[in-house]
RNA sequence: GCCGGUGUAGCUCAGUUGGCUAGAGCAGCUGAUUUGUAAUCAGCAGGCCACGGGUUCGAAUCCUGUCACCGGCUCCA
């Protein structure tokens, strides 16, 4: 028979052969890196018989899906080991993830961390025995008897479209629902790492049962498992929470609370840097400053629906002379009472009001995390008050300024997704819809590929949300753009149009680095601690090789303080070795070494971070190659 | 909030099956050294063993409650 493969071209193979038999036929080599194949476009086992005519690829174990074959393979296996060391375990799903996989299970006892040896261990002699994977379509009544004492297993069997064949899997001892396709046999597994263990809701869903999740990872070969366990090690010392520290950044006091970060003075020094910057770059984009008390009337709250749809959000009403008062979970109702103080003219639209505003939400007590996920921060706010015809080219403009702010800072990967109304909302479809048709359009318009995220909107309405990675690749959400019909109409904020009749505005939320301490925490992970030049706490530190160099340095301190630099002198009577070693240690990027040759010369010895030993270079020179260097944030 | 884990000096960690006055390195302080590209030497000081209850002749160690943190889940900027 005839089987095309992907380059157009055909081979002949006896009625009857198999992808792997495909394969061997295009080269030895082939086979042997073949985990699975594809039939007609469809993923599929490289035992499956091949029919006259079918278009046929080989997935290989160096290709994306080749990696997903093996580790939901190692999932089975994984499976395998706990239902032997642990009878009676109930399996809920086990899919291959971006880094690896994990299997939940409903075990008949607790486990720890360190049951992950012994599953290990067992998995290895499961692997060793080489059993096939075996796949077999079944009809409803033998799956459910293969199945039998497996709830969660049956529950997916019966949800199942009921034309569909139900597809069992087998590799020795162990049975799954599943479909497949899994490694010829399990013998090719060869590297492969428990990594934890988890709660997990069965099926995501926290009214559901608790699971217990295990983690794991496979690759082809033990080098690339070591590789990427190296490299996890290596994210471990770009953890924000442990630079911060190191850097004396910031810290978060138990006495003080949870989720309530302390900035320390070089932690502040770069949230100012921060600051300065999107203020100005605010002035220069048409965005004006406003500011807000941090409390307000629970009335106000009551108005803007927060209290109805935001209210688990919020802290408890604080008692002010027998008024309510709530601290601020959001900015926008201060805004929109400045829009209120007096009537607005069609003529001042679009109106852009900045400000960095704090707000504080609950946040239950597991999810904080750092500077990530904090209870108290300060989002860097806008609301954009303008008329529908405008719309668009706000949008639009927002997102340009979300790209240059993001490039400014050297991220240049995000994701960005259209999140949608969510159950909890309020509002008119058709508002709705039309606000969600001017984010999609100004998303084409810009040309940003995105996901869209089904509601997953704010309760007044949709929004753009663009996440970062951090350096375990864990997303998360910093720019967020929202518009908004209906705080405009809650509040009853209007404006007077051309023809002298009051109208109402659409509002644009939105913050582009999303929260300072969040972006913040990405930065000093993207990063690695080691700030540009431009945020760096300390820009230059003078290094003096013998206190009779000490004046020196100050006078180089002080040319250099005269470019608005941030220089320190190391008055420590340390050798310059442990000074050097010091001041490595906290990534200052000039470390500037000053001697008799130095001072003889007017010259200073530069040491970067980022590149080591320069040599000597005239202080006149360096300072302004800095200058220039902060000035262009380079 | 839920599941699992962890909590000893500012930081990183030791601390046998419950048993001497809880140790070390780094950081800090003091003194000596005046040093040339990642650690000069010596001394000193530093602990309610997260916090509260309990078991015991005796608890850092065992039990229990609380809090915080870590990895996830759910939720989110």
């Amino acid at each position: 028979m005839q089987i095309k493969l992907p380059d157009g071209s055909q081979i002949e193979l006896p009625g009857g052969s198999t992808a792997l038999e495909a394969a061997a036929k295009i080269g030895s080599r082939l086979a042997k890196a073949a985990l699975a194949a594809t039939v007609n476009g469809q993923p599929a086992d490289l035992s499956r018989p091949l029919q006259e005519g079918d278009s046929i690829g080989i997935i290989t174990e160096d290709s994306s899906e080749g990696l997903k074959v093996l580790r939901h393979s190692a999932a089975h296996v994984l499976a395998d080991a706990v239902l032997r060391l642990f009878p009676g375990t109930k399996l809920g799903i086990g899919p291959a993830i971006a880094d690896g996989f994990y299997y939940d299970f409903q075990l008949p006892e607790a486990i720890g961390d360190a049951d992950l040896a012994r599953i290990e261990d067992k998995m290895r002699e499961i692997a060793a025995a080489a059993s096939p994977f075996v796949r077999r379509e079944t009809g409803r009544e033998e799956a459910e008897e293969l199945l039998a004492g497996q709830p969660f297993k049956l529950e997916l069997l019966r949800e199942l479209p009921p034309d569909e064949p139900a597809i069992i899997y087998t590799n020795d001892e162990f049975t799954d629902l599943c479909r497949g396709p899994h490694l010829p046999d399990a013998a090719r597994l060869k590297a492969f790492k428990l990594l934890s263990v988890a709660g997990a809701y069965w099926r995501g869903d926290e009214k559901n049962e608790m699971l217990t999740r295990i983690y794991g990872t496979a690759f082809p070969s033990h080098k690339q498992l070591e590789e990427h366990l190296m490299k996890l090690k290596e994210a471990e010392r770009r953890d924000h929470r442990l630079l911060g520290r190191q850097l004396d950044l910031f810290h978060i006091d138990e006495e003080v609370g949870a989720g309530l970060p302390l900035w320390h003075p070089k932690g502040a020094l770069v949230r100012k840097v921060i600051e300065d910057f999107w203020r100005d770059a605010h002035l220069a984009n048409g965005y004006d400053m406003v500011m807000i008390p941090h409390i307000a009337s629970v009335d106000l709250w009551k108005t803007s629906g927060h209290w109805d749809f935001y209210r688990e959000n919020m802290y408890s009403p604080m008692d002010i002379e027998g008024q309510e008062y709530i601290v601020k979970p959001m900015n926008c109702p201060g805004h929109i009472k400045i829009y209120k103080n007096r009537t607005r003219s069609y003529r001042e639209l679009p109106i852009r009001w900045a400000e960095l505003g704090t707000v504080y939400r609950y946040e239950r007590s597991g999810v904080l995390h750092g500077l990530l996920r904090v209870r108290g921060f300060t989002q860097d706010d806008a609301h954009i008050f303008c008329r529908e015809d405008q719309l668009e080219d706000e949008i639009v403009g927002v997102i340009n300024f979300v790209l240059f702010m993001l490039r400014t800072f050297g991220f240049n990967e995000y994701e960005v997704y259209l999140s949608t109304r969510p159950e909890k909302s309020v509002g008119s479809d058709e508002h709705w819809e039309r606000a969600t048709a001017a984010l999609e359009k100004a998303l084409d318009k810009a040309g940003l590929k995105y996901e869209i995220d089904p509601g997953e909107g704010v309760f007044y309405g949709p929004k753009i949300d663009m996440k970062i990675r951090d350096a375990l690749g864990r997303a998360w959400q910093c720019t967020t753009i929202q518009v908004d019909f209906n705080l405009p109409e809650r509040f009853d904020v209007t404006y007077v149009g051309e023809d002298n009749r009051e109208h109402r505005p659409i509002m644009i939320h939105r913050a582009l680095l999303g929260s300072l301490e969040r972006f913040i925490g990405c930065l000093i992970e993207h990063y690695a601690g080691a700030f540009p030049l431009w945020l760096a706490p300390v820009q230059a530190v003078l290094l003096p090789v013998a206190d009779r160099h000490l004046d020196y340095a100050e006078q180089a301190a002080t040319r250099l303080t005269r470019e608005k630099l941030r220089v320190e002198i190391d008055y420590s009577k340390e050798s310059v070795g442990k000074k050097i070693r010091n001041a490595e240690f906290d990534k200052v990027p000039y470390m500037l070494v000053v001697g008799d040759k130095e001072e003889d010369a007017g010259t200073v010895s530069v040491r970067t971070h980022a590149e080591g030993d320069l040599g000597a270079q005239p202080l006149e020179d360096l300072a302004a190659e800095m200058a220039r260097r902060v000035e262009e944030k380079e």
